[in-house]
DNA sequence: CCTAATTTGCGAATGATTTGCAAAATCATT
DNA sequence: AATGATTTTGCAAATCATTCGCAAATTAGG
């Protein structure tokens, strides 16, 4: 049983995540902590990253230059808002989800088990 | 302006696509010309797969393993229904995205610009 | 056929992510 | 706070998908 012990690159690595709310590149956050004069390897926050995905507790997203980007989010089943102005997320609940599913059974003979969804916009204080 | 040509390599790939109808890697692609002795390059995969996404004739996706997938799909917005069984993707339009629009505005203050949305389950055949 | 424009194939370069391993850090126990 | 077992870190090297450069081959049009 492989016990996880509570690091100071791991805190730091989450920390930045937490402070942001937005979709960072393994590369965005190792230079965020250079910036503070925080030394943690890329190696370290790679596989900090995969942790924290791991536990639910960051969602990845691979973006539009094929970085493998991460964000904090619950582990309950949800979808997330991104902003195209600051790039913030937002956790959005799962709603309407329940016509599709009828839908696709009657259209299309299709039993769904699993969706995604991801939104883009503006929040509220890009407006 | 450029032209472009119509070869015999990028037909093939399209071909393999039309054919399969389900996401598929270069790599993949590469793999089934082959079995066939058809020889096109892996780099000619890439560039066809490129153009045929550019146009909207294709639709990328990135897989758990990181690689990127192509599917065959018309231009028009829709989304789509995966099958866990054998892989068949298929076209499935936009509904139920009024309401979600809604709640986001009002919920978050969030202004609605542009969405993703895909399903996994089982197909009508695989059932 | 001829020529110009475009595409192909190959191998080399790129760039993100992973991995091996010795040294450093963490944790539970004395 | 020193000990020792366990886990993690950092570094450099390895991996692996994708891109690029360029000469040779193919296509389109006259
Ligand atoms: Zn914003
Ligand atoms: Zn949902
Ligand atoms: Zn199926
Ligand atoms: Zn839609």
């Amino acid at each position: 049983m492989r016990a996880t012990y509570a690091t100071k690159p791991r805190e730091q690595v989450s920390a930045v995540l937490r402070r942001e709310k937005r979709y960072l590149s393994a590369a965005e956050i190792h230079a965020i902590l250079r910036k503070s004069r925080t030394n943690v390897s890329l190696s370290t926050v790679y596989r900090t990253l995969d942790l924290l995905a791991g536990k639910g507790q960051a969602s990845a997203r691979v973006d539009e230059r094929g970085e493998t980007t991460f964000v904090v989010c619950d582990q309950s089943h949800h979808h997330h808002a991104v902003c195209n102005g600051c790039g913030k997320v937002e956790d959005v609940s799962c709603e309407a989800i329940e016509s599709v599913a009828h839908a696709l059974r009657s259209h299309h003979g299709f039993k769904l088990a699993d969706h995604e969804m991801e939104f883009f916009g503006t929040c509220g204080a890009c407006r």
